[in-house]
DNA sequence: CCGACTCTTTACATTTTCTTTACACCTTCT
DNA sequence: AGAAGGTGTAAAGAAAATGTAAAGAGTCGG
């Protein structure tokens, strides 16, 4: 038997709570309500939702500063609410490690399928344990997560540590793009989107060690203005 | 056991009443009447109706008011009527969070097929659909939201970063309207409607892409005036 | 202390995407 | 039918993102 997927939501404005409240239960989601950063935190920690909704326009102490507090010790996906006019807020907290946003006012339909998208990606991102296959194969190129190591046409391939990394995440989710953002917290533990040149430096330089044509990579696949996926 | 489709009207003319009254009883649905906007709100706190028909030029308080009163708190769909002549209103209303619109004198047909939509359209999103679903079809078009890919009959279709967010925002709201202002915000951060050319070349980049014959839309539908839908 | 290796940063060339412009083409209203 | 406003398309220039080489800094082991 399997429980309900549990949101917390932390927004001060009651309309809004009622609002989102009953959008998800509709879908049958277990919802908790907080109208403080703090009491937000605290139900965090004893409840562990799937899913965090956040205000940024909090009262007591900024949304950010709520951010900041949880990515100290969990991953768990956080989607943002935010007013108009707070675009540059709205970055700030994605590169504080912030899931996604919506901007007010919303529909629900946009707050549900970000609300999935955010549980889907955090499943297998942040935690390297669930995935079943232990080999991942990508046409002649194999990568053993368990031994921490890469083949290709039987042939061991050395990585640095980051190489491999890079490697393994994108691996975990084959097919899937992975943002730069994501790449980032995986592979560095940083959740700026500043500091991405070394990202395409390793890019590069894993291409020129697993693809045949580094020039034309069949492997690692660019999503320009997105981020990398490794093609299934 | 299920019961009929109950459906609100708030409309203060009485000709216009009883004969979108007597259309709706010949569809079997339950039928709940208001004459004025808070007479309306009231109805839809006690009774919870399935779906909302709204003349947009009430007495008492503005339909606009009615909508964004009722947003606070519910989804329920609310479909507008509006006089000729109120083209801004109507997209406004749209804006504020309505569902879709009819233009007086309208057919009962036109009416009925409207309200069958909304309602469709809202027990997709209310429902029980499984929580990992994160992937939208429409014909032979699938979008994968949370790989961030789309396909055509089983071919990948490569997307840029906006024309991707673009599909993505109609696809959320399969079958609703989007009014530019809307599409603008979900995809380019701006609550503007000036700088609308842009959008208009990426739908035609759009278009060209997933459309079997771009010239003859079939998936991205034109509403003059208004906006955008994806068809269903 | 040196050399091998790795990681990060910088600079710059290249590619892709985005925006704007101009104009043609439809609708809708008169 | 004509006018007016909204919409579609192509193309060019601007802007942004990406790829690559190379230099410097740090680390480790001999």
């Amino acid at each position: 038997m399997m429980s309900k997927t549990s949101v917390l939501i932390i927004e001060d404005e009651a309309p809004v709570r009622r609002f989102v409240r009953s959008a998800l239960i509709g879908m049958d989601f277990a919802v908790l309500e907080a109208e403080t950063g703090r009491e937000g935190i605290n139900l965090i920690i004893s409840h562990r939702p799937d899913v965090v909704i956040l205000d940024l326009g909090l009262p007591d102490m900024d949304g950010m500063a709520v951010i900041r507090e949880v990515r100290d010790w969990s991953q768990i996906p956080i989607v943002i609410l935010s007013a108009r006019g707070q675009e540059k807020d709205k970055v700030t907290a994605l590169d504080h490690g912030a899931d996604d946003y919506v901007t007010k006012p919303f529909s629900v339909n946009e707050l549900i399928s970000r609300i999935k998208v955010a549980i889907r990606h955090s499943v297998r991102v942040s935690s390297n344990e669930p995935i079943s296959e232990t080999k991942i194969v990508s046409g002649n190129l194999t990568i053993d997560l368990e031994a921490h190591r890469v083949f290709r046409n039987e042939i061991e391939i050395h990585l640095t540590n980051i190489e491999y990394r890079l490697l393994a995440a994108l691996a975990r989710n084959q097919g899937k793009i992975l943002t730069h953002r994501q790449i980032m917290r995986d592979v560095w533990d940083k959740h700026s989107y500043d500091e991405q040149h070394a990202l395409r430096v390793y890019v590069g330089a894993l291409r020129r060690k697993i693809e045949p044509n580094p020039a034309l990579p069949v492997f690692i696949i660019t999503e320009q203005g997105v981020g990398y996926r490794l093609s299934d």
